[in-house]
DNA sequence: GATGAATGAGGTTTCATTCAT
DNA sequence: CATGAATGAAACCTCATTCAT
């Protein structure tokens, strides 16, 4: 309530420097403890205790407890997720080549740590925060689906492969690449997540998906 | 109150038949409150009050809270969960009739109040409760994977597909069908749930599976 | 309340010999529990569960906790304290071998756990069950104190020792016994319990006794 | 209320005035709780009661009840046990005079209030707490006797007294102290404790220790 | 802005006691 | 009379939040 008015008469600028450090020095404390915790296990001690500051300047920072989460998740999706994504992009391989690095990345990413437990909390806590599932969703499966609609556009275009619902087709690919292991991954069910597992996963993802969409035969 | 009542109605076996029916009240409070607020959201006086019960009777019943939540898990799974997925077994239709039923029994399953709220606490809950991850899977997602890789095996034997390994073409049939509907209802995220958006959705999901798999052309 | 109407209405004689067996089961569990963990640390399911009985006989045989704590002490006082400080009469010894063999004998009744475990809850609970604390020392101390003065008085008037308060010289000489032995294991303090320890500090004892009192010189 | 005052008045030192204030103010309220009600009949908001305190303060300052009541017994132990015990020093009165004040001094001091709550708690968790009988008696007792046992030690020297064991002779005293009235106290039973009692019974006590250990016949 | 002691509501759990069977 | 499920008060303890320094 407060607090932002605060803020802004105490400091010139919106964003002083140390300030901005202890900030960070915050939600690095919250990233550990909400992502090991969930949201309701976490409490506002251990947080401070992690990001070795007292507790008081976490309401110097946040206003309340769910403030601090969703920073947290706002901080995570652009800086994090963004980061982690960004490399599914288009190359010049082929297309069989192409859907097999991008098959092969996605599940790499989906299975780290990070989006993991981003992942876990965010479902559990998404009829609470409904707003942190879009942004979760748009800063991070958005962009591959964003960027694999685009080239599956251009391969229509190409009649490379033949492709009516662009979007749909992304959809099914990232459906496609969270089978078994990501799935199992989530359920913390044991499954075989070595490289060659995964290496294996994406070829088949990737050769199921062009003979949906292959315009061959 | 009315529990006297249900417990000589149901007293034909020897074991407690009293303290059968408050369980059952006090699992029945159990799965409200747990489905809404997750574990460690939900209090163990919200369900005592939403059960109609003393808070004592609930440590009559189980040891503490996550063994009441163990049970509760147990229950829906063994019980709710079997039922749920039961439906999806073979018929007598062709190929590609039989997929879609099963993609769209699939899906209406996959997002109804019941499997969406265990999911979620589920996979919040993993790291925690490792084993209800395992007995969620088993009792269901687990069966309908077993009934389709029989079907597949059978489907290929008669030469009508061509399934190498059936198994994990069954791990991929069930990834398409929760492309979309699925993935998004369980962020909350905004989609369209109709019954014409579940079927259409089932019918490109068992069409481009049987361009996966199907031994036509 | 209404138990003691109950019990009178349903039972023609005050003491069914079935119920007394309960009864004394339940003695014996309050019994094993109480002197292990104290009054208020003992509860009634424990005594329940140790005395192989439902709690809702420990409420048919005693109104309430602090019913059953006042009946187990007065059992314990009347007999095993009773029993155990019966030894402690006169015989035809000289009085130099009686007064070591009595102290002997005190200290280990004192050190025995009954004696032990009663006089720690006595003396924690005696502002709450003052009545308790006198039970107690009628049936106990009191018993040695009664007999070592009839002694003494015997002693005086044949001019063996010279007593003139002889109450008070057996209070000394049982505080003498409870010199550092007693007071040791009062406290769980560590200290020498071998028969051999006992027996040493029963003749200084003994001795002390007889020159505070002693005739001769 | 009065806290901030006085913390101004005692924060010359550094280690956080304010807290060590509440610190205090906690432990008087634990003081009188613990010693009226026992370890176990004494609740912890019981004592923020009477502490004038919340219940979270308790606990920001001690990390549950056994920590609480190790550091009041620690408290109790150092500054008014050892405080009591201290006048009971040497001084240049003759023997007897001496051994009748020291007794005296002793008497009244084991049936204080502070002393009498001490040990029925001590003694009744001496099981659970072992190192607290431990700390009871080296400031309280043990000090007692080390200044006696020394001052035996040089009588037996000058030859004024005859003291082989010159510890268990100073157990033997303080032993002879508790009987009858300190005795009686424990087990809140009546017994006469006017000062010419307790005169009186200084005076047996020294003279009946004269008679063991005096070396005039 | 940073601190951390203080707060009190509310968390899980235990307890003595009651009562229908 | 025996049972043990049910009760609700109260136990210990944790929590998000506030505020004086």
């Amino acid at each position: 309530m407060t607090s932002p008015v605060l803020s802004l008469a105490s400091s010139s600028r919106s964003t002083c420097p140390v300030s901005h450090a202890k900030r960070e020095q915050v939600l690095a404390g919250a990233e550990a403890v909400f992502l090991e915790c969930g949201y309701e296990g976490a409490s506002m001690s251990q947080i401070a205790a992690r990001a070795r500051v007292s507790k008081g300047t976490l309401y110097n920072h946040f206003e309340n407890k769910a403030e601090l989460f969703r920073a947290l998740v706002d901080k995570l999706a652009r800086e994090k997720l963004a980061a982690m994504f960004q490399p599914l992009s288009a190359g010049e391989e082929d297309c069989l080549t192409l859907l097999i690095r991008v098959a092969e990345e996605f599940i790499r990413v989906m299975i780290s740590p990070i989006a993991l437990g981003l992942y876990r909390i965010i479902v559990s806590e998404a009829p609470q925060f409904p707003e942190l599932s879009d942004m979760f969703w748009q800063k991070g499966p958005a962009c591959a689906r964003g960027f694999l609609t685009d080239w599956l556009r251009r391969q229509d275009e190409n009649r490379v492969l033949e492709v009516e619902d662009s979007v749909f087709a992304a959809d099914q690919f990232f459906a496609l690449c969270q089978a078994r292991i990501v799935h199992f991954r989530r359920l913390e069910l044991p499954v075989d997540c070595s490289d060659e597992a995964i290496g294996d996963l994406a070829r088949r993802t990737g050769r199921a998906f062009l003979k949906i969409y292959g315009r061959d035969r």
